[in-house]
DNA sequence: CGTGCAGTTGAGCAAATTCAACGCTTGTGG
DNA sequence: CCACAAGCGTTGAATTTGCTCAACTGCACG
């Protein structure tokens, strides 16, 4: 009964394999979240399907649905969990004063998030997409932490990428509008299963805000880049390098 | 031998109780460090008197010497050594391409930093004024955190303060000029013993080179929010906070 | 066949940069 | 002691960049 109540108000379902504790919690989460209606993401919250097929549980947890601008956690929430991205992809933002919003990070399939410096989250995220994410409980991995050293450097070692991530858009965030989008398009077909062919998940909004211009920059900057040739635009979301030289020299 | 013709050329010296090998590497790298002259760090790097005290050695490790913009570590070297600042401060930075300067952060008494996310330092570090750093053996850390997990999880946390300073340094950098100062007026305000007055060690160019703004736009901006009362300059290197209200209004 | 949303394009404007000059302090040498 | 060069910081004017406001297109959905 519960399950069916989160299904149609939350946006976000869990698998029945997740233990009673953390579908508790995801009902009391997800109960009142569609309600919410936040900044840029108000629109396409409708209820999930189910999926009938339970998918691999990867690491020490369970798997969720959340579907397209449905929210994982927010800001402020104490920080209980880990998560990683099976399908889908996830933003991680700030609201500032202004309303203007700063998205920190997009995270596809395999990506880990919600890693904090501190004990509660200093972001929210949000699914962009219908997403598939393992959320794992963080005091399980600390104890399991505890017990074997080597878990305790791989979440050093996860640190340490987020880390790098975060310097790396400290890092565009200090260019030109040119070169902000060189480099986002250069990482983001980095890290494309598809080589040169980029298959954006998130809006020209997304993309603004986490490049720190507006979307009229943005959408300027890649009309210009392809009129050079440097890409190509098939459709608003799919983009294909043609020069990553010429991207590589406006980034860096 | 080699002390002195370190000390004669390097602007770093190491106390006596350092290891062997750490004074090895340590000669090795400053013999050729004064012909360096960098980007903005030329001037200045004389030899500097070698303290006949020793310093208390606050952790594994050798405390060592250096005079204003000498180089403590180079981008692309391999990252063996943590430190920290005991006087002084540092800062650490990326050259761009088009000789423009990235500095990622200011460390201050007591600020560990030369924590990487890889093998090798993606960064570079430099004493901004004289000072004193303790150095690591990371190697030595990792040995001892493999045996202790507290300290394993303290490296952790280590990272991640260092993840919430680049999450905050991303932040100043989605502002405008005005709120990049304001940010970093406070953050420095937080970070001095003397409360509301600050003494700042770095030049304009360095304040500049780390908001992503010119000396001349932070020029402005200083004597702007002097002129509306909100901070004041006693001189160019020391600020007073009048306001910090409407600083904080201006920043998040 | 509208309606609504995402994206693009254009014109005018504000903000920050560039280029240039100037003041202040400091250290050097006559 | 003064003259003077060198750095650092500030100020001004012109230019460039990106933003704001507004209109318009294309596409998906009902």
């Amino acid at each position: 009964m519960i399950e069916s109540t989160h299904r149609e108000h939350g946006g976000a379902s869990v698998d029945e394999r997740g233990d009673a504790d953390l579908r508790q919690r995801i009902n009391t989460r997800f109960l009142g979240q569609a309600a919410a209606g936040r900044l840029h993401a108000v629109a396409n919250t409708r209820p999930y399907p189910l999926d009938p097929l339970a998918p691999p549980i990867e690491l020490v947890g369970a798997t969720m649905k959340f579907c397209a601008n449905a929210e994982i956690y927010g800001e402020g929430e104490p920080a209980e969990y880990f998560y990683q991205v099976v399908t889908g992809s996830v933003r991680t933002f700030r609201v500032l004063r202004g309303g203007r919003r700063q998205i920190s990070g997009f995270y596809l399939p395999d990506d880990l998030f919600g890693l904090e410096p501190g004990d509660e989250h200093s972001h929210s995220a949000e699914a962009i997409v219908d997403s598939r994410v393992v959320v794992m409980k963080r005091s399980t991995m600390l104890c399991l932490a505890a017990r074997n050293d080597n878990i305790a450097l791989q979440l050093c070692a996860v640190a340490r990428r987020e880390l790098a991530r975060a310097q790396a858009h400290a890092l565009l965030l200090f260019q030109s509008a040119q070169g902000r989008v060189a480099g986002f398009l250069l990482d983001m077909a980095s890290r494309s299963p598809q080589g040169d062919t980029i298959e954006l998940p998130m809006s020209r909004r997304d993309i603004a805000d986490f490049l720190g211009l507006t979307i009229e920059t943005v959408s300027r900057t890649l009309t210009s880049l392809e009129s050079e040739a440097t890409i190509a635009l098939s459709n608003a979301r799919r983009i294909v390098l043609r020069n990553r030289l010429a991207l590589s020299q406006m980034n860096a």
